[in-house]
DNA sequence: GAACTGATCGGGGGGATTATTT
DNA sequence: CCAAATAATCCCCCCGATCAGT
């Protein structure tokens, strides 16, 4: 543990940002943070039992998350969520999800493109890999719970992430 | 002064997020939280000299502003910083101006209805106002101007506030 | 014919451009 | 009548429901 000094305001600030009891200052920062750190740290590091889906959580409670209301804005944040929790993982899934024609993950914008007539290709930014948009809700659903269900993330955080993705 | 206690991975991303040598915790924690703290405690307290603009400074790099790439985005969050910075000269300087028909801002989103033919009010967020969203980029940026003049706000701070809203 | 997949096309927002007023 | 300022039409592009195809 690292000791910090902080000035009055800022501790009487974030201490108001306790979300449960006895929560410590580093959960709460890394909360309002939006856990930017993770997605840089999290790959050199074996993952920790307590906070496997921790990712997840501070992402869908995130202002980032929360702030877009467009479907396909979360999708985007969402799958860039997901790669970077675990990178391997995901590109298994990714390589392995597609459609009868179009391919729907990629790692360039053209195998999108020309695998079918108006995909839409999208940059997962954070991520070597783009996705199709031009989909309708459901099928956006289902790409991002098809990902999770082959990187092995529990039907039980599978459910919170749908709740969280629709409107 | 307070002090904290943070985990080690969490203690190095800070450290990392340094903008200036010597740069204190509070400092680096206020930009990075958005300065959210700031809205909700500035009015009631004496504003602080070396402070005076922080609100504006952190909102020009965080990343609730910088994400946003669309002009009515900005215009917004400008418009809400500049009322939680001084509601009360906020007012005046929203109460004077107008052009010649349409009135351009107003607690209800009628009054801007109809003081025109397509005025698209928009909502401003945290803030009892209403603005006008049907102009150019140019009014836009005029109007932003106009109220930070009549606010009082230096030429100096303008300036930067305009280079930050545009492309 | 039922289910799944693709991609057209309508709706809506943003803001440059053009029309109108001063 | 021209220039500047202001209003608001209208085009473009994004999103994603809906419909067409497999």
């Amino acid at each position: 543990m690292k000791t910090i000094e902080i000035d009055e305001e800022l501790y009487q600030f974030i201490a108001g940002q306790t979300k449960h009891i006895g929560e410590d200052a580093s959960s709460i920062l890394r909360r309002l943070l939006n856990f930017k750190q993770a997605v840089s740290n999290k790959t050199n590091q074996a993952p920790h039992k307590e906070h496997h889906y921790s990712l997840f959580d501070d992402l869908l409670q995130s202002d980032t998350f929360t702030n877009e209301k467009s479907i396909i804005s979360r999708f985007i944040l969402l799958l860039g969520a997901l790669y970077n929790y675990n990178p391997a993982l995901f590109s298994i899934a990714a390589t392995s999800l597609h459609g009868s024609k179009r391919q729907y993950l990629a790692k360039d914008k053209q195998s999108l493109e020309t695998s079918g007539k108006n995909t839409k290709p999208r940059e997962i930014i954070g991520t070597p890999y783009w996705v199709i948009s031009n989909t309708n809700t459901a099928r956006k659903l289902l790409i991002i719970e098809s990902i999770m269900s082959d990187m092995g993330i529990s039907e039980n955080m599978i459910n919170q992430v749908t709740l969280a993705f629709l409107p």
